[in-house]
DNA sequence: AGAATGCTTCGATGAGGAACGAACTATGCG
DNA sequence: CGCATAGTTCGTTCCTCATCGAAGCATTCT
């Protein structure tokens, strides 16, 4: 009972699945809106928002309003160093990793991440992307290179239509390690995806599992 | 919900308070019987058993069974890490430090750590008996010095009496960020102090209050 | 102004799990 | 062998806290 600073309370703001899953979304380092975190960690907006007041009430998260939404990020690097020695631990003695399973695979391959496309897919999407110079990648940040606008428009997708949201995002993927596309284009491109049928859910699962001429034709727009 | 290694699992096991003062006893390093667990978290032993088992599957602790004992250990420096990683986080949100109020300040001068005397006290009077020469301090381990025995033997205590249990052992402090002895010298040690009622135990407490006469005993007899 | 969106608060429900006493097992001592 | 000590298991009680629906602010769009 050398009873120092309250580590107990930090440890279980942390060991609730539902926040570890919105803290883990916000490793990523970009803030998001409370119902981003909603989704992310698979509860309502209501539980999602008793949740937020608790981290922040706990000082783990930084929240900033603009307008109607309120960002919320995490309180800092040492913050984040907390969630990474966490991770690691439950890495290290949870070698749970049985076989990857189907759905993991699937997984890995393509999936959705809040309203885009994350995964091996989305990476190399974005890759080529940028490789192309229709977007253009400084660090974390990702802006629309000259000919982007032309570039979508021509493919049915128009990069001005929602001015509201940033437009581009970069997301960390945690099975590639390697940033994706989120942001309006990033949703933009997942609703055509789906639109076209080059693609459909899995049931219950957040896995996108492409047909093979779907993902040929995703090939030949996004990766060509 | 990208659901990476399970982290809420490993910090839920952080984050009750019984298991987090066993896992912060076990920071100084040495290994701990269940009973001493208990003792450190405040739970009777049946409790203490079930939060070993848990932390036991968990994958956070080491158990060396020993005869009829079993000592507990943190299961590697990368756990260790991960509490300093919390305990870090704890103490930089949470400067709760509103004022330390009359018994915390009690509890900072001297306390019992389990079966030995802990605080500025403590922390002075090993100072004192290495500074003499009567104990012999490399790093973390603390071993009987040549005149050891009889100087003991001289105010009534017999270091030989208890082989079972090694005889000093060092105990990190957290108030003063300094070692204790622990070990049965120190409670050997207690056990003189509360019997020649140089001090008193406060009532639901773990603070020890000594009297201006017993404290004059003790600092003869000590710290001379 | 009215409507729509983003988010929080309130209230009720429910489940997980922390706690302890009592009983049981295991190791050591005489 | 019997007694004492060290630990675990079992069963019960109890309380916290996660969850969601409904309703309540707040902000922005039209």
């Amino acid at each position: 009972m050398r009873e120092g600073p309250d580590i107990a309370r930090i440890a279980s703001l942390v060991g609730d699945p539902a926040r570890a899953n919105m803290l883990n979304a916000l490793m990523g380092g970009t803030a998001l809106t409370a119902s981003e975190l909603a989704l992310e960690a698979g509860v309502s907006l209501p539980t999602a928002s008793s949740h937020l007041s608790k981290l922040m009430e706990g000082g783990l998260l930084t929240l900033a309003s603009q307008g109607r939404h309120r960002y919320y990020g995490l309180a800092g690097p040492q913050v984040a160093g907390m969630i990474e020695a966490i991770t690691g631990v439950a890495e290290a003695v949870g070698p749970k990793r049985v076989r990857p399973g189907p759905r993991d695979g699937a997984m890995r391959i393509a999936r959705v991440c809040y309203d885009h496309l994350a995964g091996e897919q989305a990476v190399a999407m974005l890759d080529r992307l940028v490789e192309k110079d229709i977007l253009l990648r400084d660090d974390r940040e990702i802006r629309l290179g000259p000919s982007a606008v032309s570039h979508f428009s021509a493919i049915g997708i128009d990069v001005d239509a929602k001015p509201r949201r940033p437009v581009c995002r970069a997301c960390l993927d945690w099975s590639v390690r390697r940033s994706h596309l989120a942001g309006t284009l990033g949703a933009a491109i997942l609703d055509k995806i789906l639109l076209e049928k080059w693609a459909r859910r899995e049931k219950d699962s957040r896995a996108v599992v492409f047909s093979p001429p779907g993902k040929q034709a995703f090939e030949r727009v996004f990766l060509a």
